[in-house]
DNA sequence: CGAAATTTTGATCACGTTCAACTTCAGTGG
DNA sequence: CCACTGAAGTTGAACGTGATCAAAATTTCG
């Protein structure tokens, strides 16, 4: 069994959150996404990372059952979150990736209620909950970003629920790499019509409740219909206009924390 | 085509979140579950609310596709968050009870991304996001209360995705009914092993991804194994441990917030 | 290089969909 | 009061999709 969390004493600590964190770091990207933040919040968020922490290709980051509470910043690398059933089957319910948070939802209940499993090399920046926290309620902002990513998700996990349960497997299929290609897109390692899946055919298939042996086929009816072009694991769209609409993917936006006016000044509105 | 949003000049204002409002309002015992409310912190949660609105059975609440800017706190009466695929098939993505909140996720995102239904009619507490997030930013822990809520959505949807996946029709159906009954009972309107099911066989399939027929089938099943009695839209869990092993069902307990301690003494810690 | 992981292809079959008919029941108006 | 309507639940027969199992081809990696 593979151990159970990050121990933050394995490593020293390196430089966390460099000055030029504001452009680099695909988390402070997301987060600038929702919110503004001033050098004072990009130094009250340094402050509660605790570590910098490397993790291994296949380790699990978090176990199913168990008490996890750090947040976990993605700084690279991939993972999956995924529950294991008594049938042994597996169910992938969303993918990492640079940016996300390893620990929403999971440390934020009292035990874990999946796995996740880092599918590549990565590299983690580690904060405990309680830390995170506090800098919450000292500054709000970071609350209401926390809340905009939590809202994000969940509209993802919508997302998976709606392919899984009622769309066709090529749609289901195309949904998928379109929401891999916006997301990797939106975090600007990713070109307009064009990324490398970090995924291999068993993961998409645990993702999309479908066999392996079926998502090779219907990947190749992807590649035959003209709608995507696969060299290795670089996947292109021709067209994606055409296969956003086939798949009716539209990306979800989650816009900007409304900005942080007086009270007194809004009830006069 | 129904009605886009909620006109909340329709209706004189009612008493909004009534003195009691402690003990009775289901959204306001969620929210206790995750924070301390102080009386103050009442009346502030009580200023922000704008209308109460009741709303007729079939209506839909949230349309696909539009934007809509309100958070409904559902005091009672119940919902559906689906969507229409193009192929005239529709995903229900999740249920929406007394204590939930419309709007979460759609009102965070540019255009909602789901409809929203009213399966019976309900009475709705209708505020702004804006105003909500002003009073996020004056008392952070409404806004971590908030992430908590939108936390236990995510969860919830993960466990969707997880029976559409891959359990089969009989744990998938158990899990929900499961789910539902939990979910009723932290509110208060369940009894420790049984319930009223507000739902038609065609909304359960819409959520499972099964067909009329087959829900209709696994619904004998259960029946006939003993796991669950059924009188009327009244379900009983004749042994709920045992029914509860075999869907695995956890219920997600998203713990309490931690407490709002001073940066300083908590860095002694 | 050898071993393991991943991708690809084929044959068979079970499960769950589809379609259709029928029942029951609540609500409504003649 | 009864006929009519529409929603919800129930049952059966036929079909097709995607799972399963197996094996080979290919790639990756130690």
């Amino acid at each position: 069994m593979p151990s159970l969390s990050l121990r933050t004493t394995d490593l020293p600590v390196r430089p966390l959150l460099p000055k030029e964190a504001g452009n680099s770091d695909p988390f402070v990207k997301r987060l600038q996404n929702h919110v503004s933040l001033t050098p004072s919040d990009f130094d009250a968020l340094r402050a509660v990372i605790e570590s910098e922490q490397p993790v291994k290709k296949r380790r699990d980051l978090v176990l199913d059952g168990y008490e996890f509470c750090k947040l976990c910043f993605v700084k690279d690398g991939y993972a999956a979150r995924y529950k294991l059933l008594r049938n042994g089957k597996r169910q992938i319910v969303s993918f990492v990736l640079p940016g996300d948070v390893v620990g929403l939802p999971g440390s934020f209940l009292d035990r874990a209620a999946q796995s996740v499993i880092a599918v590549s090399d990565m590299n983690l920046r580690v904060c405990s909950l309680e830390a995170f926290v506090a800098l919450c309620y000292a500054r709000p902002q970071f609350a209401l970003a926390l809340t905009w990513l939590a809202v994000q998700e969940a509209t993802i996990y919508a997302e998976h629920v709606i392919d899984i349960g009622r769309r066709s497997p090529t749609e289901r299929l195309a949904h998928l790499l379109l929401e891999i290609h916006w997301r990797l897109t939106v975090i600007g390692i990713a070109s307009e019509s064009a990324f490398d899946l970090p995924f291999t055919q068993e993961m998409l298939s645990d993702a999309l409740g479908l066999s392996v042996p079926h998502v090779n086929r219907t990947l190749s009816r992807l590649k035959a219909e003209g709608m995507i072009c696969v060299d290795e694991r670089h996947i292109t769209f021709p067209d994606l206009r055409a296969i956003r609409l086939f798949a009716q993917f539209q990306p979800a936006n989650p816009g900007r924390v409304p900005a942080p006016v007086p009270i007194r000044r809004q009830q006069m509105a």
